[in-house]
DNA sequence: GCGTCGTTGCGTACAAAGTACGCATCCGGG
DNA sequence: CCCGGATGCGTACTTTGTACGCAACGACGC
């Protein structure tokens, strides 16, 4: 008797092709249903050869999203919009990124690439830490949308680029006499400061794209009118503290202060324990 | 000559009552839309009043919201689920609230609540700013999905609950003879740092909730084998640090002692400043 | 009691967004 | 010339927020 042929993904009962090669599906949806179950599960990229233009690519694809981001806002970013960004139909992405996740963590780490680490060990760990730390702020501002993607040190395993970024400024504590678990908390605090800063410039990033604080300046300039921070009546302290001249805008100088401090502490805790820096 | 009356509303020709009042729309539909439009300029809520069960109020909604989020997230969050938990039709939910985002303020409002703040004056500013970071800590813990909107000492008076809060932190500060900018950048450095580590606190909750580290524990017990972060290779810095005992989910203990730095780091700028704690 | 308005509940409908599915097409090899 | 690998993309379905308008209930003046 002879063996009754199946579809390789549907199954049924396949008659032999006329001539040629064995058929392998019986219908060319069969064909291209079994080729995406292969694809799902070798998520292997497209070479990304070719002539760099007018074809779709991961890296076309990439760029593409990341100019949306910058300049939009992630909530901006749909897979239409990237599309007609390239001139292409929304579902052709599909064959270049699994899922609308997955482009985002290609952009993540395309565009923490923009912003290089530095190349030359630091002259001591605190000039190392600072480097770090002005290598993240710079990265978050020009790509804000990155910081929900960006998780600290400790889960940096998740993302090689950010891996590499704490790596980079872990080496600043490499010449020390430290027990490893105490340079580890150290970054901890310091990884956590910094992408606490980053938060308020990715709001305010995002607040003044929808022009919610637009007279932010404006206020300030014109005597702070109407801002309820400044009346010293429900809190006094705060707004005393604002007409003693403190500026919450300047994220820039709040930033530099702040990491003077964080510095602080665990210059206090390395003579605590000893150790010179 | 007779007055043409109009509609309210949609401005047509209107026709006397046959008897009564003068009529003030031309149709019940033009009625409601003169209501919606009045009530859109007026955002006062709904007086609250009402038995407290059956009847659909603002509290309510804000409760089966909070519940909703805490269970399954803020991206579970959407108004049919909402509607569905109080057994309602979803447009209900808009007599009462103005949109998502609208409900969305309410309940980081209501959850705030949750956690009192301390009534009694603090031992020293480091006890209160102690007791400041573990109150928010707590918060982030119960409900971790109101981080997206918070924001930090700086951007306080976007909410009255988050104004309370850094008010009472900055409190800590009363008795010092301290300039109160000076004050104000400690605030800022002192709350960047608890928002970052919630930043982190957060993506663990949420990752756990999708399962992607659900064998965090697991791997680490059974000799942490695939993890990248324990190879050598790549980042032997991070590595050494696993391997020397440093645990990544301990957020508890590493947020305790990133938070003992950072006060740290303050009192050695006050003593810098020969004021004395 | 009847008509009108204020107010509330809710069904219908529409506009975005992600994406599964399958067709059409081009290419390379037998 | 046929088949499978690979790519582009139109269609369609799902899930979201929410605009719109109808129906109903209670209060109030006639």
């Amino acid at each position: 008797m002879s063996v009754q042929l199946a579809c390789a993904s549907c199954g049924r009962v396949l008659e032999p092709a006329d001539r040629g090669r064995p058929r392998l599906y019986c219908s060319r949806a069969c064909q291209a249903r079994a080729y995406r179950a292969r694809r799902a599960e070798t998520p292997a990229r497209v070479p990304e050869s070719d002539d760099g233009a007018r074809h779709l690519t991961v890296e076309r694809i990439v760029r593409a999203g990341i100019v949306v981001a910058d300049a939009e806002g992630l909530d901006a970013l749909s897979m239409r919009r990237v599309a007609m960004e390239l001139g292409t139909g929304t579902m052709s992405l599909y064959r270049h990124v699994a899922s609308k996740d997955d482009l985002v963590t290609l952009m993540v780490e395309a565009a923490m690439a923009d912003v290089p680490l530095p190349d030359s060990p630091p002259r001591n760990w605190r000039h190392g830490l600072e480097r770090a730390a002005y290598r993240d702020w710079e990265l978050y501002h020009r790509h804000p949308w990155i910081l929900p993607r960006v998780m600290v040190t400790t889960r940096a395993y998740f993302s090689p680029a950010l891996a590499a970024d704490s790596e980079s400024a872990f080496s600043s504590f490499d010449g020390l006499d430290l027990e490893p678990a105490d340079a580890f908390r150290y970054m901890f605090m310091f990884a956590s400061y910094v992408q606490g800063v980053a938060l308020i410039l990715v709001s305010d990033a995002e607040a003044e794209r929808q022009s919610k604080i637009a007279a932010k300046q404006g206020a300030k300039a014109s005597g702070h009118a109407q801002d309820p921070l400044y009346e010293p009546g429900a809190y006094p302290r705060l707004a005393r503290a604002m007409r003693a001249g403190a500026d919450p805008w300047d994220l820039d100088a709040l930033f530099a202060s702040g990491l003077a401090g964080v510095l602080d502490g665990i210059a206090a805790d390395l003579t605590r324990r000893g150790i010179d820096a």
